[in-house]
DNA sequence: GAAAAACTACCTAACGTTCGGTAGTATGAA
DNA sequence: TTCATACTACCGAACGTTAGGTAGTTTTTC
């Protein structure tokens, strides 16, 4: 049983990455926790407090994953990229659901300051983390880059994110499937293989 | 002198291009053009029939543009990529402006059903163009693909795309340069290059 | 003078937020 | 052990504001 709090953060959360923040309402959020609009208030003091709150827990479930399997030394590079497409994947079989922040940069000149910077440190925490891992890969002799490791690093983040977009966009789930294909090519290719051997 | 028309139009999609549909209102746009609110109403009846039409116009002028350089023999399919690639760069040197159909695709959910198609005909409309370009380029020899053609042309929309909210988000221009080199390499990969000669 | 375009005035609904207050529970001193 | 205090959780009602949209009238244009 949850308490209303993280009912809260979770009826929000899913509002946001279906509509937006703009499009999030308190009235919508007590109707789903079957509570009354300024119940929400006596928990997160305003809506900017709330989205601040939704985007941390988000940010930092995240950041716990791909801290642990960093730290797992049985798992090779491959296995760490995998594991971060994984959740794309789950989120374009839903029929109405991005990322999070996916969504929330749609509308980032709207959103409360607070807000801004909370995106920013997401989309950087991920990059870094997938440019970490790319860096690795190389040392490892697991991946063959086809760019450098920063660079390659913001185009698999990019590409995620514009991909979840325009699946949900088109109904299309096969876009974000071809391009996570696309992206397994980018640091393992074929040709820069037989290149080196 | 543009006609209040045109006007209209012109400020509703800056509007919604920084923050969005659900934060554009008839009042901003009055006040912008120099108009009272119920001025527009006169124009566009609702605020979907707005945002039809301002999709309507963004799509017509990109079509046109990018069916002139499709029907230029003098521009390669180098030339046309290139082409394609230059508004983006455009959106990412303003400060808070992206794709129309991106921050669109953010809210898709939200949207009244008539944009809802719109904003889907606009995604597939670039990609088969884009599609196109790389499949005669091929024929051409003009290009070497890493990918398929139908791979690859979703792959950059997507990763442009994404990269313009990105970029705006953080505030790092160089996120959205970096993405449009590394697409480069991905039609005209010099390993490939190689391996064919 | 007719038609198009813009106006003023107003509507209902919804927004985030504030207010005053009611239960129920936990704490602490006499 | 009892009684006052304080706290958490929630509520109904209302705040001021803004939303999209309507009705009727005046101004502008051809």
């Amino acid at each position: 049983m949850n308490a209303t709090a993280d009912r809260i953060l979770d009826a929000g959360q899913e509002l946001i990455q279906t509509g937006g923040f703009s499009a999030m309402s308190f009235q919508d959020i007590a109707s789903e926790v079957g509570i009354r609009k300024p119940s929400i208030i006596h928990h997160f003091a305003t809506k900017a407090e709330l989205g601040v709150a939704i985007i941390r827990r988000y940010r930092d479930t995240f950041a716990a994953q791909l801290q642990q399997i960093s730290e797992d030394p049985a798992k090779s590079s491959w296995d760490a990229l995998e594991f971060y497409f994984s959740p794309y994947l789950f989120l374009a079989s839903t029929p109405d659901k991005v990322c999070l922040c996916g969504a929330l940069a749609g509308e980032i000149p709207v959103l409360p300051g607070v807000m801004r910077v909370e995106v920013k440190q997401f989309i950087e925490a991920h990059q870094r983390w997938l440019e970490e891992i790319l860096r690795e890969g190389v040392e490892r002799g697991e991946l063959v880059l086809i760019d450098s490791p920063k660079s390659l690093s913001r185009v698999i983040f990019n590409s995620l994110q514009g991909s979840l977009l325009v699946t949900r966009s088109t109904g299309d789930v096969s876009q974000l499937k071809e391009i996570i294909n696309a992206m397994r090519k980018l640091v393992k290719s074929e040709s820069s293989i037989q290149q080196i051997r």
